[in-house]
Formats: C-alpha cells, structure tokens, sequence
DNA sequence: CGGCTGACTGCGA
DNA sequence: TTCGCAGCCAGCC
C-alpha cells in the first residue's frame, strides 16, 4: 500500500478515536501518524472526506485552538456549536485547549 | 510538464 | 513579541 494511503487511513482512525469533549491538532495527528512534519496534509485529507459523519472532523484544530476548518462545514458557526454541544468552552474564537487537549495515545491504535 | 494552493507548524531574525 | 519562510505533497489548472 502507498505511503499517501497509508498516512490517510490511519489519520482518520485517529480522528475517530478523539473522545466528545475534547479536540486534538493536526500536528499531533500528523506525528501519530508517522510524519510530523506534514500536517498540512492532515487537513488536506479531512478536507477530502468532509461531510462524511462517521468522523468528528470538528474535533480537530490548530495548536492554538483556533477553528481553521471552520468554513468547510455547512454553516460557519457549525463547528463551533457543536463542540459546545458537546460541553467545550472556548474563549473568544478559540478553543480552551489548556482543559480540552486529547493527544493521541500509543496505547490505543 | 510546471506552478500554485492549502482544515499547519516550528524555528530563526 | 511579532513576522516570514521552508517543509510537506496531493490535486487542479
């Protein structure tokens, strides 16, 4: 399998396995999964199967918790109400990252 | 075939 | 502290 599928897919099982409540960056996704230094491809990958719900693309953000995604969902305040729903606190346009972190963990492929 | 773009990030000036 | 830039590389002209 090429390298490009194979960073895909385990990006997107990344992105599955980011619990309600928190949110993770492209650049701890892009280390996890094997190339740190391409997370912009991280968000060219999310971008490719936007609107596809068996992922919660909303979950990930920049390292400052800002919604860089946030015009590729349907409406612009779509990302940000649903982390709220899902009981996420931001301050201002940002994401409160110090309580809502999640980074990949070794331990669970 | 070549250039440009982009849901990013870390580092040096 | 702020700002610019290289690295990353798959798609779309």
């Amino acid at each position: 399998m090429s390298n490009s599928n194979e960073f895909s897919r385990k990006v997107l099982e990344i992105v599955k396995q980011i619990p309600k409540g928190k949110v993770t960056t492209y650049g701890h996704i892009a280390e996890k999964a094997g190339a740190r230094k391409s997370s912009r491809m991280v968000g060219y990958i999310l971008n490719s199967y936007k609107g596809d719900e068996r992922y919660p693309f909303h979950r990930v953000v920049n390292r400052l918790g800002e919604l860089s995604g946030k015009q590729h969902f349907p409406t612009p305040n779509a990302m940000k109400e649903m982390l709220q729903s899902e009981g996420i606190n931001f301050k201002d346009e940002a994401v409160d990252m110090k309580s809502h972190l999640w980074i990949p963990d070794f331990l669970n492929e």
